[in-house]
DNA sequence: CTAAAACCTGACTAATTGGTCAACTGTTTT
DNA sequence: AAAACAGTTGACCAATTAGTCAGGTTTTAG
């Protein structure tokens, strides 16, 4: 393994067998991490075989050794690439953003977020659950800035008198949990439907409950 | 095993030499469920190991077999715990009550559990992130019909212009959402506090953010 | 006191599984 | 074209671990 990871987001499920190299890593790279990402929230790390993850992938389990050269390397590259798009999705927030629009925005964001990729949701979960051993540096770095960064915006906001909260991390732990938990607990929630999966206006629906419940409870509405 | 299973909730951390056979078998039994509870949600099912479960239970792994013929047993009899529980917590919700007296009572002894018992939270997370495989007889029996029953009544108070929720099932998830998520998510809130565990007071702290906000969502303050 | 029942445990086994490796095929570079 | 490099894979090994069991000790019942 002398070259370095060069991304190209393919992921076809057919395997043709004349490809470049490049294309090749890429793609093979792609399938065994969407495999190994099922296979670690339904079996959780220990529970999760390479060989599991091998079959999920079409590719035989040294292949997939090939590729990462151990299970908690395949685990961290899951972590990674998670943490990469909760980076992505941050709403920016300022002193001068109207709190009513920024909230809703950042509510829907991380529902919609939940909706379209519940895996995810469900292996931070469970990762975090467990003690979060793999996630210190993260939690201990961008989260906290971020979160202070936030902190200080609702802060001044409170004290021009715009919202009624003054525990802003209270705030954000309040929509983090009612956001993700959609994704999270998908089994119990569509169980209690009455159905097997999400149908295409539960989004809707759950962000028409929130979005003015929340706005309510922190009294802009 | 030809004795059957006689409680007697008696969990001394010494181990006198001359007992009662069922004091011994309830004190041993308590002691193991207590570990395994532990070592569950740190592990999580695989990764946790029935010597691991000894270790901390203080006895040698045979032991641990002769009291629960196998690990999936020892799993299921934790779940059973954690199901018992819950049944108990349930807060009595008629027609007839004060919705905001009600709901008041339910945000507040659910947050409770969650501070007092935050590992039975975690592992009930745990398992229904991964599909619940050991829950869904309970899910859809006793979970269920509570839930249908809650939804009735306050199907029946936003009849009689009592309350503004149209949708009972969305606010039940965003409370059981809003309080387990300080048991479950310990680690990351902890964190961003600043701490390495919670405080005497955050359990008021978290009470005296959430009842207000989640009544004034329920617009009924 | 004695027999039966319950309890205890060190030592063992069988199965699973992460990881390695050598030999192979296909691709790229010079 | 041919050397160098990248990708592929079956077969194997060592470590871990759930579960068993035989033979022991302690408690209880008659």
């Amino acid at each position: 393994m002398t070259q370095d990871n060069q991304k190209e987001d393919i992921l076809t499920t057919d395997a043709p067998s004349h490809r470049s190299q490049q294309v090749t890593r890429a793609h093979n790279q792609a399938l065994i991490l969407a495999a190994a990402e099922e296979e670690f929230v339904l079996q959780s790390y220990r529970g999760a075989t390479m060989q599991g993850i091998a079959d999920r992938a079409g590719l035989p389990k040294a292949n997939v050794h090939y590729y990462f050269k151990n299970k908690k390397n395949l685990y961290m590259a899951v972590l990674r690439s998670i943490i990469e798009e909760w980076n992505d999705g941050l709403v920016t927030m300022t002193v001068d953003s109207d709190p009513k629009t920024v909230i809703e925005k950042f509510v829907r964001t991380k529902l919609h977020q939940a909706f379209v990729n519940p895996s995810r949701h469900k292996l931070f979960a469970i990762e975090v659950i467990g003690g979060a051993p793999h996630l210190h540096e993260f939690m201990s770095t961008t989260m906290k800035d971020w979160v202070n960064d936030k902190a200080q915006v609702m802060k001044e906001w409170h004290k021009q008198g715009k919202i009624g909260i003054t525990d802003p991390l209270q705030l954000l732990i309040l929509i983090w949990a009612t956001t993700q938990r959609y994704a999270e607990f998908e089994i119990e929630i569509v169980g209690l439907m009455d159905k097997t999966a999400y149908d295409a206006e539960d989004e809707a629906r759950a962000a028409d409950f929130l979005v003015p419940f929340i706005l309510r409870g922190c009294e802009l509405e």
